[in-house]
DNA sequence: TCAATATCATTTCTTATGAAACGAAAAGTC
DNA sequence: GACTTTTCGTTTCATAAGAAATGATATTGA
């Protein structure tokens, strides 16, 4: 049995994955082979960079992953030393996440090679080559809001790149 | 500890892995829940689809997948029997797949599922916002093409739709 | 005030993935 | 024509992720 009637190549949600996909790996390459940590832990540290302290909870709002996933990253970073957990004073609940000045100088490595790396990807992209892919994800995201099944999106951080969006 | 130095939220990586996480959590209530297929089992059914048979190994360069999760992508279709799989006569290494009738008949309620769920995400976007995404991700997956050690992209589909590329 | 409920982080438990190992079959080499 | 090497698909094996359960603390409400 053979069919002609649908092609993945032109697929939108088979695009993205494959491209994204491509360009995690690589990019892992950076912060993986070079740092020793997994995605999820670069995804924390850059997060809780961010702020002066986050808790778990805050961390997995923001970051896109499961809170066991978050919860065991942290865990790790704290191993390494990279992150250091306080139990809140106000709620014992919470712990308080924030970044050591190991966790700081490392940071610090990873972003200048993860600009370079993007600067790598985006190269031969002008300003408005760039406005234009940011905004036409943009708009991806605005119809996937509208499903009541999506995902929600994770917030966008507060200080935007105004040179970006214009 | 805190820094402004590095945002994620315009991290294209980042931003591309958000997003097609989205897309593809939200795809998955299609063929998941309705049709009770993974990921690999739809990719699978939709490449074997397009070619009257296909070897694992084929499918494995098409699918962006490992060869471990094809091959069992493959048995668990076999079991469900929408794939029929055949030692091949020329070569007894190669195993046959095939779409069985049943098979054929899951996707062609998937692939119209899939074709409303796309219109549904691009329903806002103009013949011309569409061209621009495809060619903006088109130009990202040349810039990853350049680098060495970047994975391998799918081939394209023969039957490419001119109506988008242009 | 004390029980019932909710919230937070962690810890099972199950499942999925990819790397490496494996056995079978073909191709290459002498 | 046997021996080595390569190729193919499957099967371990180790690891990572998410769902559900757990334990600890707060909050709510009678």
């Amino acid at each position: 049995m053979k069919s002609d009637d649908f092609n993945l190549s032109y697929f939108l949600p088979y695009q993205l994955a494959i491209l994204s996909s491509r360009i995690s790996k690589l990019l892992s390459k950076v912060y993986g082979d070079r740092y020793g940590l997994s995605i999820p832990e670069w995804r924390v540290l850059v997060h809780v960079a961010r702020r002066e302290k986050m808790s778990v909870r805050e961390i997995h709002k923001c970051v896109n992953f499961e809170k066991p996933t978050v919860s065991r990253a942290v865990s790790k970073l704290e191993d390494t030393g990279l992150v250091a957990k306080t139990a809140s004073e106000q709620d014992q609940r919470l712990v308080e996440i924030e970044l050591t000045e190991a966790g700081f100088d490392v940071l610090k490595g990873i972003t200048r090679e993860a600009r370079s790396f993007e600067e790598n990807i985006l190269g031969e992209f002008s300003e408005a080559d760039r406005h234009q892919l940011y905004v036409l994800m943009e708009r991806l995201h605005d119809a996937l809001d509208k499903h009541p099944e999506a995902a929600n999106r994770p917030p966008m951080d507060i200080e935007a790149r105004s040179d970006l969006l214009g």
